[in-house]
DNA sequence: CTGAAAGCGCTTACAG
DNA sequence: CTGAAAGCGCTTACAG
């Protein structure tokens, strides 16, 4: 945390051993440059953390705030273990930007009786991201009752007006299932029990565009539980008769349907294709990669970083519901439709 | 189209008659000058358009290119003149990024044989942004075949890794439906002719996670035909039984709803409410205000062209799909569920 | 609260 | 392709 003064160009030009000029030329795009030069400079520039001086100006605005990251106990207990990284990404973010977090964990307690989080409440906080969705309406009853900046992640309130940060789970599970549609699947299921979350719920109306698409009707019977309505994980139940693909509402619970499946002696991907979501799986859960979308949980981390800064500092920025899209990534989980 | 020099702050500071110093306060928000003085200040540099160095060198970059807006001709002919509009934005943000813009209808006829725009095949444009989806697979075609950036508006393809820029209609619906359960109705139908476009799929499964989070079943024969496979306009057919409201898919199928609810003796919004989409209706169409969830056409323009400039000028952006979200307008076609 | 003077960091124009 | 010198526009430090 020492104060050290930016870095300039001239630093970057001294380290290099050529003038500012060119260092200049290099990163404003100009040319006048040999692009090989232009690589090293633009490197050691990222890497020594420069900044233009309208980003300093910028940046120093909220420099030194506190960011309160306030996360729900319930997600940390189990093997999702997504928001930790998450919460990682945040810090890493506000570091960046110059700022302290101060975690907190909400428990179901709390929540329910409708307590202030110690940090708003002794105003150790500037601001707050809540990551998860705590239960009892506890999100908005804290940006109603707490005068200062609220950002909330990866959930959103069905009052759109709460600034919410979320990965796109609707066109995700719609690529998903498009991606098994694709491999010659046309009997497909969906893990996840509904309408316990809003990201189950949204993925599974992903799911049920793509096939509605093809004109391929929705089998209740293959859309299968994975959790009670209090989110505790149940074994999962496999149909009579089987799909010959799941998409399943994040990649814990295909690691889990895959482990399920061979159970019973299916073989994945060769006899059933699954396909999973976040693309982030605690190590060691599942021994074969798990084809699934891609969340940039750093880019949602960034925006929300950005997001309470901007409040923080009162800059316009643009509120409401911001998504983050993903992409597919194939791995070993999903295969071509064995046609006995 | 002058050439004249960009305005300094020493610009504004002559023609208050202050020092530069004081400007520079003002404008970058430092104490040390006075509100009223400071608003004068922001004001008028407003007025003369003044742009800090950074923004002059990063709109430098892209200014006098030629932007091509492409719009298919179906969508120009019917009265959802939402398309103009869109088209006008677009206009108006590329000019102030210094830029000109060509338009090109596209014929049908044109799209099916998969003929390059004249823009594109003159090399007249450097960037084309389509506006509405082109029949046949055009939009993908021209990504692929023309070395050029291509960014499409106000839909998708499949395939994400295309750039696009959409509004949430799947959020829209669901703010929409919600709005009307909180009146009270629980017998809600939908009106929009199923996979015809992505946006009708999108804001019908937008209707149905509302329905779905109430335990509410969707019934099929509430779900209404409002043109056919070729999206030419049907005559809208009302059920029987009737629901006690309805979600359309944009604001000129509620105007056309309204108008057949009327005819069938049916008061709107004391007998049956309806709400739209969109927030943009050719005046004249309806005499009473529409409830509907207001699309950010500006804030849709906006990002287009910012990210058609981005492209062109290889600065990095968030590539993919792009969502904008509106809010809720409420006005006169929707009221509290009359409880006889 | 305001501004003359000095300073800063980046860019431009030019020379090689 | 590269850089010494001059210049630009904004900001800082200080005085009133």
């Amino acid at each position: 945390m020492a104060d050290r003064k930016h870095v300039k160009m001239s630093d970057i030009a001294k380290e290099l051993g050529i003038s500012t000029v060119t260092v200049s030329k290099a990163l404003s795009g100009q040319k006048g440059v040999g692009e090989q030069l232009r690589g090293r400079i633009r490197r050691l520039a990222d890497e020594m953390g420069y900044q233009s001086p309208a980003e300093i100006r910028r940046n120093r605005q909220a420099a030194g705030s506190n960011i309160g990251v306030l996360i729900p106990k319930r997600y940390l207990d189990n093997h999702e273990t997504f928001y930790w990284k998450l919460y990682q990404e945040v810090v890493a973010r506000a570091k960046q930007k110059e700022c302290f977090t101060l975690l907190e964990v909400l428990e179901d307690s709390e929540a329910m009786r409708h307590h202030l989080p110690k940090m708003a409440a002794g105003n150790k906080a500037d601001g707050i991201i809540i990551i998860g969705k705590p239960i009892n309406g506890y999100a908005a009853m804290l940006q109603q009752r707490w005068n200062k900046p609220v950002v909330f992640l990866d959930f959103y309130d069905a009052d759109i007006s709460a600034d919410s940060v979320i990965s796109n789970g609707f066109f995700g599970a719609y690529m998903l299932t498009n991606h098994l549609l694709s491999l010659g699947h046309k009997e497909i299921g969906y893990v996840g029990t509904l309408l316990t979350t809003a990201s189950i719920t949204d993925r599974y109306l992903g799911y049920t565009k793509a096939l509605m698409e093809q004109n391929i009707p929705i089998r209740p019977e293959w859309v299968v539980d994975d959790r009670d309505a209090e989110g505790m994980n149940l074994p999962i139940v496999l149909p009579s008769p089987m799909p010959t693909a799941f998409v399943c509402n994040c990649d814990y619970i295909a690691s889990r349907l895959i482990r399920t499946l061979r159970e019973a002696g299916h073989r994945v991907p060769q006899d059933i294709s699954v396909v999973g979501f976040d693309n982030y799986l605690m190590p060691g859960l599942c021994d074969i990669g798990i084809t699934t979308y891609a969340v940039n949980i750093p880019e949602m981390a960034r925006m929300a970083v950005r997001m309470i800064l901007y409040k923080l500092t009162g800059q316009p920025y643009r509120s409401g519901l911001q998504m983050t899209d993903g992409y597919l990534v194939e791995k070993d989980s999903a295969a071509k439709k064995h046609n006995p």
